[in-house]
DNA sequence: GTGAAAGCGCTAACAG
DNA sequence: CTGTTAGCGCTTTCAC
């Protein structure tokens, strides 16, 4: 492997002329920076990171905290940073803290005080109190992707407005009696964001003088399965909602499986909305409320790396952007 | 940040024997090492990977190279990588090269040959010949996960055996009419596995002196959307298979509700069998082939630290498990 | 059992 | 515009 030196004997420079030519450092004759290089190209000169690190101090790497990625909205997350990072040359080192449990002191703490990252993306993860500490410790940019998450900058929508948008949808369309599908999600542990969810669906329905029946109030864990054994439970009983909100897409897409499989229609019997605009919520026809996860990973990765480069780091961002697609899954309610 | 140095002076020891302590080298007194290590301790001492890395040559970390994320088996496979990783004390760098495509000069060579990393995990992903020398000049342990990928060593099923299974599954119980969700993951372009899945399906049918029809012959894109959709156009003609063989649980569980929502019963009017062994199928009550993907994430995880340590490289490696898991979405035909 | 010294490959003043 | 000289923090002979 060729190093900067033997570019540097080979055309009887200096390394310090070749450093500059390679990463163009103003200065340079034009053909010098020609000829180093033609010669590196030549030489299969491959800059070492640990090299460059070691004398910068910088590792040109950003760790990504991550509880899962099982959950089609965290893989997305993590797209939009690795794609956003690659594009500005930062590498991604990856944390999967997958069914580590809060406070069983995981491992990444050690790991990411290697000085191998510039700065943290932290999503959906809550940390306790020794592990924030610990992270404090790195006194690098950090920033956290999807709900709140205690001690840490959070880029994400507003778990309350979102849920309060989908359930005023069926209220709009004149739904009074509305189930939740909801709960959190055992892996990220992101408790807070989930429960904001509950409370704004609660209050969006209190507001209209509906009733919030304690037993259409559903658990579905986040995911597709677990949302359809719940909701299929409900759909056999003798009362059930109209309406049913759920608090991703996933457990809709859950959730329509179990009401078809009950024999009823959507949206004549029941109307389903998400929350997420899932990839394939087109496909099942799903109204939801979209937001854009990988928008909102490229945007902490924009967000940290600037601040690497000397950018201001605000104590808050603005809550990021949704909107509601209306599609097939939802109607006014059938007149019984 | 302390360093070993410090460290030392603290002690009034020499830079190499709390270095030798730290790391555990024969050779120090036992006394020595406490109070090495209780001075690293008390002054935060994280060692520095870079200045490590640069006198040893190895990064304690591995690259990851995914065409996607979003793909449930593949962030299977990458749990299992990153979590074998942590456990022996390596960093895991992410290459997600979604929606990139062959050809295209993707990034990931330029930036892997940082030299950050000490081997490459290959996850589902096919390369341009030129990507592939590229990948070859690293010259470091590399091995593949998933289908065979030209050039590499693979870690994964036998795509034609698993696809026969399920296939001879359906034939066991009677049916004769048997339709195939298959196409390929237009992320991954890992075609090979899935015309190998193609082909045997047709091989195994055949053997039976069944017919294959061409027209029950659907592309799925290996997602759950874009299966429901084929299906569902597929069960609105007017003839139609009683048997449906997945080649991936996710667009199992799209044809299951294209069936639903079509007014059949699963699995009294259609049967349905997928591959993968999804988190969600049992909670869909589907029939699949189960594969352990995490496992060959681990798999593949071990093997290249093995080989780091000087374990041998075998060429290849013996195909990865799977099992037929029989549940409700399969029965014998019902007698027309 | 411990220390001194050299060096990994690169960058960063400081000269010229 | 280019070269010299120090390091960055750690590992590794080679001595003692």
């Amino acid at each position: 492997m060729a190093t900067i030196g033997q570019i540097a004997a080979e055309l009887g420079l200096s390394k310090s002329t070749v450093s500059r030519a390679l990463r163009g450092v103003p200065g340079i004759a034009q053909e010098t920076v020609a000829l180093v290089r033609e010669a590196a190209d030549r030489l299969d000169y491959v800059p070492s990171v640990a090299a460059a690190g070691l004398s910068t101090g910088r590792n040109q790497a950003v760790g990504i905290v991550v509880p899962s990625l099982t959950r089609w909205f965290y893989s997305e997350v993590v797209s939009g940073i690795t794609r956003t990072l690659a594009a500005h040359g930062y590498d991604a080192v990856l944390f999967d803290l997958d069914r580590s449990h809060v406070g069983e002191n995981r491992p990444f703490a050690r790991s990411l005080l290697r000085r191998r990252v510039d700065a943290v993306i932290v999503v959906a993860t809550v940390f306790a109190p020794d592990e924030l500490a610990e992270l404090g410790l790195l006194d690098i940019p950090m920033v956290a992707v999807g709900p709140p998450t205690p001690g840490l900058r959070n880029i994400g929508v507003n778990d309350a407005d979102i849920m309060g948008t989908a359930t005023a949808h069926m209220l709009d369309l004149g739904h009074r009696t509305i189930g939740l599908v909801g709960g959190y999600d055992a892996e990220s542990l992101t408790i807070f964001g989930a429960s904001e969810r509950e409370h704004a669906f609660m209050r969006t329905v209190m507001q209209t003088g509906a009733v919030v029946e304690p037993t259409w109030m559903l658990s579905g864990g986040y995911r597709s399965g677990m949302a359809k054994m719940v909701v299929s439970h409900l759909y056999r009983s003798s009362s059930w909602p109209t309406a049913l909100v759920c608090a991703s897409d996933e457990m809709a897409f859950g959730a329509l499986f179990a009401i078809h499989e009950a024999g009823l229609r959507v949206p004549d019997d029941v109307s389903v909305i998400g929350i997420d605009g899932h990839e394939n919520a087109a496909a099942y026809d799903l109204t939801t409320c979209e937001q854009d996860a990988q928008g909102q990973g490229a945007l902490a990765a924009s967000q940290v790396i600037a601040e690497l480069e000397g950018a201001p780091a605000p104590d808050a961002f603005d809550p990021a952007p949704f909107r509601l697609i209306v599609r097939g899954s939802t109607a006014e309610p059938r007149v019984r």
